[in-house]
DNA sequence: AATATTTTTTAGACTAATCTAAACTATTAT
DNA sequence: ATAATAGTTTAGATTAGTCTAAAAAATATT
């Protein structure tokens, strides 16, 4: 069933899967590239190996996106990562911020019954520890009605669902002001010159610029 | 501190240090090649890799063994693998015939405070599940003084303290007879044909063939 | 001691993933 | 509409790990 994919292939196609937006929009090579940290000619040389595969649709030129098979794949990579991030959270006490780079080795583990396991030792957790949904077994995840908070009008209240980024130092100040997947914020007023916007949040008021309000993903 | 190495090498070293018992006898290229299941220019070239980086000792058309750091290197993979098999079995419910290849994977993944972490969530502990002693995070292991059973001499008893193969059928037998480690035997005879031996297991008469009695480690 | 056999090493080639530099295609601006 | 620019692909190299076949060194046999 699963096609055997290089630690490589898995990752330049998990990728692919996240700046699509799980599949929304094409993803042109020089993204890819930068996502990747290599150069447009390696990009374009693997695009070349995952298309072989059917595992994405590429049209010389133009951009890529994943097919159903590659989808699917992405997602059983992104399954393992999130898990993983959720037992080394759970169970071995890391912080949410510490636990991007561990799991992106030990996504990389083929192993069946390893993750089977796994999900069942942790309960067959839904979401991980930033707040991302976790898909099932067969690679399927339902979308949840998620704005980023940037989105969100002036008066209106919501729920924070999940973080976008991953990046340490995003995840410390997010500690810092107390905004975690299941907090309930308002937002008090938006200033036009820096589109930063003010929201109450366990009762503070916080003042968050445009770069943290966009990778807060939150439910009405 | 760590060098780091890669996959590839990582397992050459770690062959290396156990068909050499740890460092006690020099290892031929072909030896190592057929352990590694490659050929042996293949060894030939991994030797040089891992002698320019003063790992292993090697003088040409002689065999190689492990230097000082090296041997610390490899028990820090040995370390690695035997939390691994220690959290796949107490804490993910495999069967200690089932956890060797997936350790053969994980025991790769870098990160000092995973294994860290890992160690205490498991209680800091000391042997694995086949009964092997997990070096400290330094590298340093204390030699027991077992000897393998087919050294045991006829009326003696003995307590099985671990198994050296890891192989999955070796380990169902082993199993079915309930020779696990912690277990008391006693040797009640021997056969000069084909060096088979006769023990008491668990109050039960019980004939092991040479193949087994000769991977199966024991103290007096 | 000379020859045969075994073992090890070298030489040269292959694959996967990467790179730089050059060539090609598409888009934008005038 | 054509030139300039931006983006993509190709061509050719590089590195790690592997291979086969041939050469070299050590060991065994007579």
């Amino acid at each position: 069933m699963t096609t055997h994919l290089s630690f490589t292939e898995e990752n330049y196609l998990k990728t692919i899967y996240h700046i699509s937006d799980g599949g929304m929009k094409s993803v042109l090579t020089n993204e890819l590239a930068e996502a990747m940290n290599t150069k447009a000619a390696s990009a374009t040389d693997m695009i070349k190996k995952l298309s072989v595969k059917d595992l994405i649709s590429y049209e010389k030129y133009y951009g890529v996106n994943v097919t159903h098979k590659g989808k699917t794949e992405a997602l059983l990579v992104i399954r393992k990562h999130r898990l993983w991030e959720t037992f080394l959270v759970q169970k071995l006490g890391f912080h949410w911020d510490e636990v991007h780079e561990v799991a992106e080795q030990l996504e990389h583990i083929h192993s069946q019954s390893l993750i089977d396991n796994l999900d069942e030792f942790l309960g067959f957790p839904k979401i991980d520890p930033h707040g991302d949904i976790i898909p099932d077994s067969k690679g399927r995840i339902k979308a949840q009605p998620q704005i980023a908070l940037d989105q969100l009008k002036t008066g209106y209240h919501g729920v924070i669902k999940a973080v976008r980024d991953s990046d340490s130092n995003l995840l410390k100040y997010l500690d810092k002001i107390g905004a975690h997947p299941g907090t309930k914020i308002k937002v008090l007023g938006k200033e036009e010159f820096d589109e930063s916007m003010e929201i109450i949040i366990r009762d503070k008021k916080v003042f968050v610029s445009k770069e943290v309000s966009k990778n807060i993903l939150v439910t009405i």
